[in-house]
DNA sequence: GGTAAAGTTAAGTGTACACTTACGAAAGTG
DNA sequence: CACTTTCGTAAGTGTACACTTAACTTTACC
């Protein structure tokens, strides 16, 4: 629950939304990482101590070297997170959209 | 996109996500909300607002008061942008998580 | 062991943002 | 039409946080 909340505000950044993104299909380097954005190497750093810190990434240490990769656990408990919301609306969602259509309509 | 990042951003105040929660079984007036919570109205009230703008509620007026929903498609859009994430990953989840097993192993 | 390479941590700064108090707006009720 | 109820908006303030420059840490290589 207060994790819950470390991943969300972790995601509000969108630097850090951008970097997820980025290393999302590969594992990367720090130099690689920041190489794609416009601010400081220790900025991105520091970004990348928040989504690890979130559970949302995994460091490894190869020679001098830091390689981040995805860490899908952490989209896992965000996920159930939403489906807290999910639940008990995937039944409602369709009335609620038909209602809101006609809420829109009676402007 | 810009959406996306507004929903994330909401999302990282504990007090909205707490706002949501109590939500999102049953429609509920701003007083009852706001009574749930230590802060002030107008905190909720600005908190109501940043809810909207993100898209995860809705705003109905009857007479004086003001009725708020969950708004199902809000997150239906934050589900669909950690699909972007998932889908990759979903094949590679298992083994993601058994290397990581591995890695922990090492220490 | 000295030096370079790769990267993080420290310290300081400016801004976004959540909160408060005071005020304003709109719909009911006598 | 006063007056209350219900709620939002305005203005100001303190703090969290993203960024920068400077210094430190760790591994590699000669």
């Amino acid at each position: 629950m207060e994790q819950t909340q470390a991943i969300l505000r972790a995601l509000a950044e969108p630097r850090r939304v951008a970097i997820l993104k980025l290393i999302r299909s590969k594992e990367l380097r720090a130099g690689e990482i920041s190489r794609h954005f416009r601010t400081t190497r220790p900025a991105i750093s520091q970004h990348l101590r928040v989504l690890i810190k979130a559970g949302l990434l995994t460091e490894r240490r190869d020679g001098t070297r830091r390689l981040y990769r995805i860490r899908p656990q952490g989209f896992a408990q965000l996920r159930s997170f939403l489906e807290t919301f999910w639940d008990e609306k995937l039944g409602k969602l369709k009335s609620a959209a038909e209602t809101e259509m006609k809420d829109a309509h009676d402007l």
